[in-house]
DNA sequence: ATCCTCCCCTAC
DNA sequence: TAAGGTAGGGGAGGAT
């Protein structure tokens, strides 16, 4: 490959225990029942602990090396009582207003949370930031880095009010602000080992303190000018020579500011124009898959059920034969099977509290742009009605419907209502199979009339979480989640067993699981586009075109048969981590802090489940010849994937470990990089 | 016959 | 601007 089309890639790293030499696949991942975790769900909140447990650290040992303040000077400090959340580019960096309220008795939160965060810092957002910031903020201060200063300045907790953000003020800025967010790689000026490996024994020592997981580390580069001139601030008193070594003392709160001096802000706006089509990409963000998974809407999906069985732990016990204990019910005994999904769960959260907008279209996108390339994840059924699906790109949703009301996401409220749903679903059955944070499949054999149970579960829950849901109700998984699809929206239906015949016949082969995009072409172009025209096709000519095991379950579908069972407890087999967004290299070092970061990540993840892995799978994205820019912003494009796994004698979660096979897989793809010189 | 690896496909 | 993840199932084909 050119080194262009090499410098394009995109990479995810996946540690695997699928099979065991003794070919036992449960006994690859060995858990360690000394872990401090109970399964993956609880690693946000570790990593938020030792986050916290860091800058505690920090706290203390900058009261030891500064003469002038001491631990009871931290604990009345300007800022005790106050916590800062730092949303975007701000002057100073987010790192530095991390050192002041490390020195001046306040907190630094890496990750809101509103029971957490006391101020929102923002220096300046574009518009549509803005609104995502009040959608998210709950009447939180969202105040301008000044404020910060001021407070220190004035020695005292300054009311902040003077200093609050408002839309008008931000549109002013706008142009300013994203000309000046810039990072070039190689220019990092902060020490972070993270930034600085070059050679094996720096890589170690990352390791070692990785597994202390520092707080983000802000590297953005000052480039405006502060919003307000007028305000109390020192910037003629400080040089950019004093950058290098912040102490805390009010004389290098702005160490690194360019104020004043006419050389650095030329090369600031040099860079700007460089940088300008970088922007939230692996080449502008140190902390960038970190920061990444905060936003993924597809990593919040994927990791859902992690945290539910953190969260429901004790309902899931982890027996093994918990699962057929359940499903014994007498023998000749027709299952009852509830399958219950909210409706479009993530626009329905967000308004759940609007009901002026359940007339109007209304999606949940990152971004409202009307000419960009952000996906729709979420659409109600006014906005549906106009086309508007889910993966419509914002532009093309805008375009059916110009008055399309976009919301951003709120993670956090789709995991409080997803606790809601859960809680209520426990509450009536024993027999639940988390298929996702807003659908389940719930086993109600011999527990009463199953259209009541549906009735009631569904009525507490749109009482509880002012959402609505759905639900089918049959005697197998297959129909209850086929029913389903025909209640929606907000409704629910049976599918007696004499009927299912007539149901399916004209039912779309679409509509069953399992027939995705290449299976649902494939039999298009024979001519089969219904259950009943598949029930024409014999199950050996199945069985030839999709394999033995889809042949057979394709043919029982379309019939209506299903064999499975309402499995409570479901086994973790592999964990990993992907990025396939924002992910550009202009060198081996770019390449080598990714691969790094993935590993730290994986090596967390494994750690949060209690298991280790002794396959290693690395998968690479290498543009393909000849592709052009994805239409995608920063998205990976036409792309040649590759995959090499490893297997190693012991099993291990270590971040280093992970590090050396991921870098020795990577080197046997000759993607035109080398790690040679690492 | 049974495994391992490298894929592809799918659901949410 | 924008956040295209996570994990499981299964098949082809080669190795043992």
């Amino acid at each position: 490959m050119s080194s262009k089309s090499s410098s394009r890639a995109a990479a995810s790293a996946r540690s695997s225990r699928k099979r065991s030499r003794d070919q036992n696949p449960r006994k690859n991942l060995r858990a360690k029942s000394s872990s401090p975790f109970t399964d993956f769900g609880s690693y946000m909140v570790e990593k938020n602990r030792k986050l916290r447990a860091q800058f505690q650290a920090d706290a203390s040992a900058s009261s030891l090396d500064t003469n002038n303040h001491s631990e009871s000077d931290q604990e009345n400090g300007v800022f005790h009582g106050v916590s800062i959340f730092v949303d975007g580019f701000t002057i100073p960096s987010s790192q530095e207003l991390r050192g002041y309220m490390l020195k001046h008795g306040g907190r630094f939160e890496n990750y809101f949370s509103r029971h957490t965060v006391t101020h929102i810092i923002c220096g300046n957002l574009p518009d549509s930031k803005m609104r995502n910031l009040r959608a998210f903020s709950h009447g939180l201060p969202v105040v301008r880095p000044e404020w910060v200063l001021d407070c220190l300045a004035a020695n005292r907790l300054l009311n902040c009010a003077p200093y609050r953000l408002k839309m008008s003020e931000n549109s002013t800025r706008k142009q300013q602000k994203i000309s000046c967010y810039f990072h070039h790689p190689g220019t990092s000026t902060h020490n972070d080992a993270q930034n600085t490996i070059n050679h094996d024994e720096k890589i170690a020592a990352v390791a070692s303190g990785c597994s202390e997981r520092r707080g983000q580390v802000s590297e953005e580069s000052p480039g405006e000018r502060r919003a307000n001139p007028e305000s109390t601030c020192m910037q003629d008193e400080f040089s950019p020579s004093d950058a290098a070594g912040s102490s805390g003392a009010p004389s290098s709160i702005v160490n690194s500011s360019y104020l004043g001096n006419e050389k650095f802000k030329e090369s600031v706006e040099i860079n700007c124009i460089e940088a300008s089509n970088q922007v939230h990409s692996t080449l502008t963000d140190p902390n960038f898959v970190e920061n990444y998974f905060k936003s993924s809407r597809l990593h919040f999906i994927g990791t859902w059920r992690n945290r539910y069985r953190k969260r429901f732990s004790k309902l899931l016990t982890g027996d093994k034969s918990r699962n057929e204990k359940f499903n014994c019910y007498s023998i000749g005994q027709k299952a009852a099977i509830i399958h219950i999904d909210m409706d479009c769960f993530f626009v329905s959260v967000i308004t759940r509290n609007q009901p002026d907008l359940l007339d109007k279209p209304v999606a949940v996108c990152h971004s409202n742009n009307p000419r960009g390339t952000a996906e729709i994840s979420s659409a109600n059924y006014v906005a549906r009605g106009y086309g508007v699906r889910a993966g419509t790109f914002v532009r093309d949703a805008k375009a059916c419907c110009p008055h399309l009301v976009i919301f951003p996401y709120d993670f956090e409220a789709y995991e409080e209502v997803a606790e809601q749903f859960y809680s209520i679903i426990h509450k009536h059955c024993s027999k639940v199979q988390a298929l996702s944070c807003d659908e389940a499949f719930l086993d109600v054999t011999g527990c009463g009339n199953p259209e009541e149970i549906a009735s009631t579960i569904r009525k507490e829950i749109e009482e509880t979480t002012r959402c609505t849901a759905s639900a089918g109700i049959a005697e197998n998984l297959l129909l209850a989640r086929l029913a389903t699809r025909s209640a929606k929206p907000n409704g629910q239906r049976f599918v007696p067993s004499e009927k299912v015949k007539d149901y399916l016949n004209d039912l779309p082969i679409v509509a069953l699981p399992g027939i995705g995009h290449a299976t649902y072409e494939k039999l298009k172009s024979w001519n089969i586009h219904t259950c009943g025209q598949m029930r024409t096709i014999p199950k050996e000519a199945l069985q030839r075109n999709f394999g033995l095991k889809i042949g057979d379950i394709l043919w029982n579908y379309c019939r209506g048969i299903d064999n499975r069972t309402v499995e409570i407890v479901q086994e973790t087999k592999s964990v990993g981590a992907e990025v396939n967004w924002g992910i550009r290299f202009n060198d081996i070092m770019d390449c080598h802090h990714f691969l790094l970061s993935l590993c730290k990540e994986v090596s967390l993840r494994l750690r949060g489940c209690g298991v280790q892995g002794r396959t290693i799978t690395l998968k690479v994205k290498k543009r393909k010849k000849g592709a052009s820019e994805p239409v995608k912003f920063m998205g990976c494009g036409d792309c040649e994937n590759m995959s090499r796994s490893v297997t190693v004698p012991v099993v291990t979660d270590n971040e280093i470990a992970l590090l050396r096979i991921a870098k020795q897989i990577f080197a046997s793809f000759y993607v035109g990089m080398s790690y040679s010189n690492l």
